[in-house]
DNA sequence: AGAATAGTGTCTATGAGACAGTATATA
DNA sequence: TATATACTGTCTCATAGACACTATTCT
């Protein structure tokens, strides 16, 4: 069987599906867009849509990412996977604050969308505290949910997100979870300038968990590469004034931060 | 814009590729296959095939994966990214040895072929060692080949390999030396009964290193679950007789085996 | 003063790595 | 006997986690 027959290749849509993660009020929050349309109308889902014909994978994650959000996307010239085993896309927005966004996982069932064959190339983007979604400016049709409530065991939290959504977000928040472990991905939810304790709340709210302080603080200024200090301080969490710091040069955390057992 | 018009999205053909990895004579190998049309006509590419418009992206993996090596797939009836965050699919063949076979990436830059608009979607496999290669019954068109040679610094080791398969390839080395510090994949390329010394030299040959004998023994036998003792011995290795092990229930390596530094 | 957060020091348990030494097979 | 591999024991160093203690702000 010729591996390329282009008179007979069967025809597939598509499309990316953005898993948008931050950090608000000390919880780990997605972003959810609200369907207008058949089907799942009325359901909350992913953003996300169409591949463009002349477009890469990376390039229309990024784009659908500016469109929902606002942040300013930096495009990639790469291959096809940028992100899935090297490293991901920087992202940046009016806030001069950073984002990143890497390739999750693809998901092509063949029912997974009733109307037609749909595959989603799913991407995840985790953001700094952004001020309000403003899709299309119209703000009831979309919200930060706490993902806590949306991949909880009990489905009877509430209704399902659409298509298959809720099994890729729970991809997505799992990836953050492991990623901030072994690389220096937190820092993509802080601000440009931080200090080790709003670092160690973005720990505490993607985990879940309660972290000593004072451990933290030693382990995270003792990791070659992580943090470097600007310089400044500031007192806005209260207290003793507190070093800011912006990300280190380190991409990949040695040793790293290890998540509490279970 | 509408998420979805079914009258006018923009067609793509979707692949599956697939990087088929290997224990062989102490080094770690990947199966190619050799194109006999254009375009890279006569260079070596990774095997793949179309996905059919009713299988899921796992299964047209796993039938590509059976045709190729002679593999007995066990298909998924699963959603869409199976092991992509989550673990993979068990693969069962003839010789009842064990295969893994998960989703790795998906790859689609607009020009990574030069007819149309493909993207493909990549999985890597893990097996052990197969007898030979007869995809198709011809020999001369498939082969293992040393993974260090395709994916070393200096490009002036040989032929490229096809479209962006050298990409993929790497992609699929890293994730499996990656892997398997912290899960129990290493087994995938062992028979179902095995030596501690056979599964060190596993990992001797998927990261490149050498490894003290006495340490490994001490650790791999020390993580819960890893692996179960068989009751059995051989001295296939020569020496001292070993203790024959099988995989044990464990996916996750707690503690895990830290690749060495460089 | 009291409370809150920042940051340092110290102790203990655990694991990684180096390596001596013993056990049991084959040539 | 020589040699190869299997396996155990022990030592040292680095890191994780518990937690006492000091520093500096605000109310």
């Amino acid at each position: 069987m010729s591996r390329y027959d282009p008179s007979a290749f069967p025809p597939f849509a598509v499309t990316v599906d953005l898993v948008v993660l931050t950090v608000r009020e000390h919880a780990l929050c997605a972003l959810l867009v609200r369907r207008g349309e058949p089907p799942f109308q009325g359901y909350w889902a992913l953003p996300g849509g169409f591949v463009r014909p002349d477009e890469g994978l990376a390039e229309a994650a990024s784009r659908e990412l500016s469109e929902e959000t606002g942040l300013r996307a930096h495009p990639t010239p790469g291959q096809g996977a940028d992100g899935a085993v090297a490293d991901g896309v920087h992202v940046v927005g009016a806030q001069a604050a950073g984002a990143h966004l890497e390739q999750l996982a693809t998901y092509g069932h063949p029912q997974r969308d009733p109307r037609m064959r749909v595959v989603s190339v799913a991407h995840l983007a985790l953001a700094p505290d952004l001020p309000t979604p403003r899709p299309g400016g119209d703000a009831s049709s979309a919200r930060w949910a706490p993902a806590g409530e949306l991949i909880g065991q009990n489905p009877a939290d509430g209704v399902p997100l659409a298509f298959d959504h809720g099994r890729i977000l729970a991809d997505g928040v799992e990836r953050a979870r492991s990623k901030i472990e072994y690389s220096s991905l937190a820092t993509a939810f802080c601000p440009p300038e931080f200090t080790v304790g709003e670092l160690r709340q973005v720990y505490e709210a993607v985990w879940g968990v309660a972290l000593d302080p004072r451990n933290f603080h030693r382990k995270v200024t003792g990791t070659p590469g992580f943090l470097v200090p600007t310089g400044g301080t500031t007192t806005r969490q209260g207290g003793r004034p507190a070093q800011l710091f912006k990300a280190g040069g380190a991409t990949v955390l040695n040793p790293p931060m290890l998540r509490p057992e279970a």
